[in-house]
DNA sequence: TGGAGAAATTAATCTAGGTTAATGCGAACC
DNA sequence: GGTTCGCATTAACCTAGATTAATTTCTCCA
């Protein structure tokens, strides 16, 4: 049986440093995955709304110490599930297999896309593929997954209006 | 058995607009894959040399038109391997599991690096990780991996040395 | 071995986005 | 209900890296 936990909004599910095995499965509300820079500076990995799925893929694959850490930014309701389980059925492992290329599928292209395009193109992106979601997020999060400043998002939003 | 491939320096293995299920499994040589952006611009996304794995995840994982081309940078020697054949044996999907696991995880790191470091630091990076590799490929090469231009991996160089 | 085309370097501009700073604004909290 | 603190916006300046262009090597092949 899956086990849930529920989160408080503001609540680090998971801290820097620790050695992660476990995927969060997102019930309800919404996470978002971390890490700070040398400068000191937020830059957000994913934002895992209801459905989706958020981890440490960098940790859990390798076995590191993690450098994300993982935040609920709304009271949440969240399924752990392990990453390294040796007991799972061979239909099991086929469909995690699947997905975890899936994954690797869409960071190809998150990495593709940060190497050609500028802000604005990513911002439309995000808005195109995430409606849902700029709403409930702030824009100074939204600026920390774009790789830009709040200024900078700003500007440019005011500029998108403008046309 | 495997079926081993000799392909030529400046062959193409894989072309845009494929469905590409495939691997490619480096035995001899390097290859690299990259995409070509709207403005004609060329993107490196990785390279392969002996025992790499070279694909295109986002084409076999979600099983869309290849935006990625494959390459031959040097008379190479490569074994298909297919990435989604179902007659797997159950250790054998446990293990592919665990490569692409890894495979996302680098991905992850990539991204943040990507987000949150300068050019100088990812050429750095890049020699440090690939300090075989970076006599084999040219600075051209190179700097497409990195998301610069020759240009300014040529000015960088020329800073890093004078210190 | 010589010549053509690509690669690398240098330099002069230009620009997207960063940095710093000031201001307005909303939400939480006493 | 006023205070405080973080968020968003605007604006002035700064900088890493892009663009354009000219010059100098390499490389390779006829």
């Amino acid at each position: 049986m899956p086990s849930i936990q529920s989160i408080k909004k503001g609540i680090l599910l998971q801290e820097v440093g620790q050695c992660p095995q476990v995927a969060y499965v997102v019930h309800k509300g919404l996470l978002r995955s971390f890490f700070v820079d040398e400068g000191g500076k937020e830059h957000t990995f994913m934002f895992a709304p209801e459905g989706w799925i958020i981890a440490d893929l960098e940790a859990s694959g390798f076995g590191n110490a993690t450098r994300l850490a993982i935040e609920a930014l709304e009271d949440s309701e969240v399924e752990l599930r392990s990453m390294v389980d040796g007991n799972r059925e061979r239909g099991d492992v086929e469909s995690q297999f699947k997905l975890m290329h899936r994954r690797a599928g869409a960071l190809q292209r998150r990495v593709l896309m940060m190497m050609s395009t500028s802000a604005l193109e990513r911002y439309e992106f995000f808005l195109e593929t995430y409606p849902e979601l700029s709403g409930r997020i702030s824009q100074k999060l939204i600026a920390s997954y774009l790789g830009i400043t709040p200024q900078a998002l700003s500007k440019l939003r005011a500029e998108r209006v403008g046309k």
